[in-house]
DNA sequence: TTGAGTCAGTTGACATCGTCATCTGAAAGC
DNA sequence: GCTTTCAGATGACGATGTCAACTGACTCAA
């Protein structure tokens, strides 16, 4: 019925997926070996099977997530009903969606761990290659990098300032971080618009 | 000589100064209370003294930081030598600066703790209220505090991507902070540059 | 079919960590 | 001078990451 090697594969998975869930629900101090074993229906010695590291399992996480991301920036990349200075508005939307939705997991992608600081850079590779062609449609390759990069900065900063509470200061007025994402790609694609952003969205999604 | 109270301020700083300090060499599994005490000449014990939690000793040292990049906003905006664009520049470059520098510390003073998620938030008002405060002298009251939010925000962005090594990839064509900055900083201040940024700083500072 | 080999998973053990209860001794106040 | 206060020391406990040894079921060649 099921050999060995597919167990194996399924309980990587449970384990990744209790890891996971773990995370979004109780937070990195969630996370213990145990408990994602547990959860997984295995003992606190089986993760090791399957991870050399508890830094290597939180690793994996973390991939999965830029992975996912990176399949629905493809997939806006590739949407025709859409302009580019929309593409660029929802592919931001989308980073800064899991830092306010799973705002551990969104830690946890950009935390560089001191064992292999480019492993999860590496993973976040085809959602920012895929966001850099968007880019390049809307202001040309010349200027791509620059701004893509900029733009990346941006709303992974946006997200930040926003799990940390810190948006919601009232010394911004009550700014959204869809409200700044909207001035950032509104500069970006050259329109700027002094006035107070009181229109969320440009028509186009009807 | 040294009276009762002035022997517990001391050991209260030489613990703060001890954390910080193990903080920047070895990050944040280095902070342990164990050798927080140790390398400020006290036992294990001693920080409950001082600190209720190892979590809040945590948070006065990302406040520490926070105040100090205060003094320094403060110091920036009565620099009568700088334009307003420079003095919005420098202010972006010195929060950047910590995370080029000090990356666990910078971690830190965005980490909102899960016991008083407004801690660390509240320790960041007077560096944020500053900083405003030029950039308001720069776009006006009306659109200040949307642009300070967005600036902020983008900065952490850039010295977040920066820590964790992303910005280093080839990617992006070698963009460095400061060239993200700086097209930042022009497109707020109005003067769009869609030529490749190879001029570093406006001249101002001989 | 059978036997050895592989390997996912279990279990026991250890060092380290945060934290608490208790103890000690010196400064502070009457 | 006596009592109080409190910074610091110490012992202890539970939880955690990790390793070594063990177990047992699956795999595969002979």
């Amino acid at each position: 019925m099921t050999s060995r090697a597919e167990s194996a594969a399924a309980t990587r998975r449970a384990l990744l997926d209790a890891a996971a869930e773990l995370l979004d629900s109780g937070g990195l101090d969630a996370v213990t070996l145990r408990a994602v074993g547990a959860r997984a229906g295995v003992t606190r010695g089986a993760p090791y099977r399957h991870f050399p590291d508890k830094e290597s399992l939180l690793i994996a996480v973390g991939t999965q997530a830029w992975d996912t991301l990176g399949d629905r920036m493809h997939a806006l990349r590739a949407d025709p009903g859409l302009s580019p200075a929309e593409k660029m508005r929802n592919g931001l939307i989308a980073l800064i969606d899991i830092g306010r939705f799973q705002p551990h997991l969104y830690k946890l992608m950009f935390s560089n761990p001191p064992g292999d600081p480019t492993a999860l850079a590496r993973a976040a590779q085809r959602s920012q290659t895929e966001f850099l062609a968007v880019v390049a449609d809307l202001v040309g390759e010349q200027d791509a990098r620059r701004y893509a990069a900029l733009l990346i900065s941006s709303a992974s900063g946006i997200a930040g300032l926003e799990a940390s509470g810190q948006l919601a200061d009232p010394k911004w007025g009550g700014v959204s971080a869809e409200d700044l994402t909207d001035t950032l790609v509104d500069m970006v694609a050259g329109k700027r618009s002094p006035a107070p952003a009181t229109d969320d969205l440009p028509p186009g999604t009807p």
